[in-house]
DNA sequence: GGCCGAATCGAGACTCAGTCGCAGCGGAGG
DNA sequence: CCTCCGCTGCGACTGAGTCTCGATTCGGCC
């Protein structure tokens, strides 16, 4: 059982940890303990997070994987879907748990990182105008938002 | 007289070396010689580059601007905003010469990493739907647009 | 339960982008 | 042509991410 997961402030637990764990398994990759750990992490973790952040939560809760581990599962996470690699205004790599595996992206709070997936953006028409106008074939996009959660901004505006 | 540059496939020359380093004199800074000859490099590539591109440059033409120096280059002309920091399908960090100093977005073909200054995409409604459903407050926002230029997309398509 | 090959792991060396500190240089206004 | 301080080059440093390799573990099989 894994799911002694805290993600109290979540608004969107849908993929938990099993959710993962069971990518892992149909992709046909193993479902090692360290896995499983870093895993748990991830999902602890609500919203984006830096590798930092898990190479030290790891540290601190004594979890047995290593950083090479750690960065090797999120690769395969990434490879899978479950997990995007972003990139924050700062210029930092971050990561995010997806909810689905869908064509999607993200909205990622500045302030406490968590992360909302928007299906669908309506972009569909504009790319295909700007294909036209500029004659690119245009096969991939990214989109990323970025700016305050309903509750970092009730805590700005009453915190001053 | 810095304008030796071939800037040979280039749809868009509109931004020259004169331009970035006005820029650059506008706001203050001094206009050495190896800030010269950064941009100098900066203008020689035409699209898309990653600072490794301009390090090695910098060596082989002899150009006198030392690696700390063109990352300091590049610092303060993504700050006056006519160079943009952007990412990469595969996560490099990657900069741009922009046309406009106003918010605007930019189309990379992943070939030859021509790049395109989209000046308004119609976001505006789309991002208003976003912050209306979720309750964010968004203030920033990144649309990086991948694909295959006209002349890629023939060289493509003709060379098998 | 015990065996085996392949997948995976941990530890630590390594690479490479990007930063920093510092002593000396040089741009530009006087 | 002088002076000031912004800028430069150098080289050391940092920290993310990768790689190697011997040890370990998984899971199918008997």
């Amino acid at each position: 059982m894994l799911s002694a997961v805290s993600i109290s402030t979540s608004g969107h637990a849908s993929t938990t940890a099993d959710d993962l764990v069971q990518a892992l398994d149909d992709a046909g990759y193993r479902v090692t303990d360290s896995r499983r750990a870093v895993i748990d992490l991830i999902c602890t973790r609500d919203g984006a997070f830096e590798t930092a952040d898990l190479v030290a939560d790891a540290r601190r809760r004594k979890i047995e994987a290593a950083r090479a581990t750690i960065f090797r599962t999120l690769e395969i996470l990434t490879g899978l879907g479950v997990v995007e690699r972003l990139d924050l205004p700062n210029g930092d790599h971050s990561y995010v748990r997806c909810d689905s595996r869908a064509h999607h992206h993200h909205l990622v709070c500045t302030r406490c990182q968590r992360s909302i997936d928007l299906e669908d953006l309506g972009m569909t028409p504009i790319l295909a105008q700007v294909a036209r106008r500029t004659g690119y074939k245009i096969d991939r996009h990214r989109v990323e938002l970025f700016g305050l959660c309903p509750t970092c901004q009730q805590m700005a505006s009453s915190a001053g």
